[in-house]
DNA sequence: GTTCTTGGATACCTCCACTATCCATGTTAG
DNA sequence: CTAACATGGATAGTGGAGGTATCCAAGAAC
């Protein structure tokens, strides 16, 4: 297909796929001649996923960048996939290496028990978060977070089902990619309204309501 | 304190709490005359608050006074404000009317029987994600959904029991921001860390190793 | 009383995600 | 065959967000 069509199919504007283009998140068209492309299915649906992640869930143009190329090299290392992925939160760079925190990571993860990567972007962000409730005077003990991660097991091992019965690589780490960062929202929703679920059960029983 | 205390004390320049200033994120401090104004311990708390949702956890500046609003007015309602910060998340603004995901999500609140307010901006970011998880052609049924929300439940009774024992008020509704807040970010790391886990530990059983 | 600091207003800057325009080459309708 | 339109690529421009720099008049410090 072209690339109007590829525009009206996926819903993005030629020029924004041509940003993409140029920006290295879509892979060039079969070059027909000196002035022609053809596209495939294969363009459509990383168009459509580059939407979802930059529309949707907003991430940056360079994260999707990264996080497309790590798909695109390790279809086979789905875990580590899921952890390069993170470096989409967006967490300040202001990196403290002074700062106490990491000791308590590592703590936690201990504590947990679990086998993750030491350069796991995910230990930065929760060094980052301890801190930044220290400077704020509402410090939190790395304790505190023990039962949080038992629950994030629990929701792993609901992740990791979704991904049963797929076969082909590829498909399980797109998926893979797409039930871990585009339904990062989503868990986070259900977390607000339990959260005002709970409230109003315990205001009601204090009350007696 | 001047100005400059406070500029000293939080890390922001000066120029960037004129900013927050003119923005109305800021309270102006008391006038002394007409070029000079006092400031105090509230507007040092306030400005590290500020500059932990904008720097730390990347909130848009109107996103951030709407909050701080909520903060101010509904130090009661605490509920009511934490569901209120949701439209901090950033999700797409381009809401389709037409889509039939509203009714889903209808059916998974009523199953969870949860009591949560009809507007809240959680039941759109749901929305949209089933809608975007469809549009790419990897649709998610609601009930998936269900054992993920049973996790959120024990996720904020963990949340609420963080409150416990705080009396003022207002101290509670900030310590609420903060931990709905700030958390997000490290409950998601968690999320990875566990995924990356669990990843590894079935590929080691399949493996027999 | 001169120098430094402060608060306030205004203009400017940088980055990011696009978007508009131009042009040479291709395709297509008649 | 040719005239009108579409396509791709390159380059420059746009708009919004989050600050930052500069200027100035009024106080404060010595």
């Amino acid at each position: 297909m072209r690339m109007s069509e590829l525009s009206r199919r996926s819903g993005a504007s030629v020029t924004t796929i041509k940003y993409y283009l140029r920006e290295g998140l879509l892979p060039a068209g079969r070059q027909l001649s000196a002035t022609q492309a053809e596209y495939d299915e294969n363009h459509l649906r990383r168009l459509r996923l580059i939407r979802a992640l930059i529309g949707v869930r907003g991430l940056s143009v360079s994260t999707t960048r990264e996080v497309l190329g790590a798909l695109a090299e390790d279809t086979d290392d789905t875990h580590r996939l899921l952890g390069l992925t993170l470096g989409a939160i967006r967490l300040a760079d202001e990196a403290e290496p002074d700062s106490p925190e990491p000791a308590e990571v590592d703590a936690l993860i201990e504590e947990l028990d679990w086998n993750v990567h030491g350069s796991a972007p995910a230990r930065a962000t929760l060094a980052e978060t301890l801190a930044a409730l220290r400077t704020l005077g509402s410090p939190l003990d790395w304790r505190v977070l023990l039962p949080y991660a038992r629950l994030a097991e629990q929701t792993a091992v609901l992740d990791l089902d979704q991904l049963d019965g797929i076969e082909d690589p590829l498909e399980v780490a797109e998926r893979a990619l797409l039930l871990t960062v585009l339904l990062e929202p989503a868990l986070l929703a259900l977390r607000r309204m339990a959260q005002e679920n709970e409230s109003a059960r315990r205001h009601a029983d204090a009350t007696g309501n």
